[in-house]
DNA sequence: TATAATTTGCAACTTAGTTGCAATTTAAAA
DNA sequence: TTTTAAATTGCAACTAAGTTGCAAATTATA
């Protein structure tokens, strides 16, 4: 229940319609320990299903507003994440197995930002992709 | 020529079979400025015209003897380009405008490795995804 | 409770990328 | 140069991610 009052708060806060899809979205990301696909939300949401152009809509919508991104994208699809643990413009790296494909959110260790950008430039966000083994593959 | 004679260069070098296919991929790759997807390698092949199919296996074929690489995705497209300019693991930061959707190849700055990989990650690539305002868009 | 604005679900679509298979092309030996 | 086995190509059909238009349902607010 303590998700459902953060989502509800998140959405208020943001100014946007709270509603069961996107309340239930939300919480799926909340406890999310790594960036997920349409696909996997729709999983992870158990008996709360939604449509996929609702969760497709609801993600775009909540990124439009800074509270969700877009974290890397494999295998064709894209991988979404809650904005709250990044900074504005630096998120932490994500590393992806080559081996099992699995994907892990490195946030305990952190990239300086990129210097040097030429006149003109303006940073928005810098990602960090890392592939790899993983401990798993790698022994 | 030159780069006729370059691409075959590569092939032979990788004891891959020197079809037009693969040659004309080649070239095109070599005088690309930026990262392409199959979509605009066809554009550019100009009436050196080749199969989706032929062009995506030979891109692979080419990136598993780390000739190629996929530099990043973007719009649900990957976008492949020549290994020759990176470093094996580090690969030159990647620009890409959110208004107008360009990517520019910032190959004037490097970013150090990352530092503080916990053991038993075995990093094979790093890859350094930037968004923003390009010079044009800014101003 | 009524109303206007927003959101949802559905079906149909677009597009990137893959697969099986027969026909063609390559490299290298005869 | 010709032959031959192995590798590559082109085609058609497919899979899967993501989008769009629109009518029906839901939300916030008065």
């Amino acid at each position: 229940m303590k998700h459902d009052l953060k989502a509800k708060n998140i959405l208020k806060s943001a100014m946007l319609y709270c509603t069961k899809p996107r309340n239930d979205i939300l919480k799926v990301l909340i406890v999310a320990k790594t960036p997920l696909t349409q696909k996997q939300i729709t999983e992870k949401l158990g008996k709360n299903q939604h449509n996929k152009t609702t969760i497709y809509r609801t993600l775009r919508t909540l990124a439009k507003k800074d509270l969700v991104h877009k974290a890397y994208i494999h295998k064709k699809a894209s991988h979404f994440e809650l904005a709250e643990n990044c900074g504005k413009t630096r998120c932490h790296p994500h590393f992806t197995c080559s081996n099992c494909g699995k994907t892990i959110c490195l946030t305990d260790i952190s990239m300086p930002l990129i210097k040097g950008l030429k006149k003109g430039f303006v940073l928005q966000r810098q990602k960090l992709q890392l592939l790899g083994l993983c401990p798993d593959c790698s022994s």
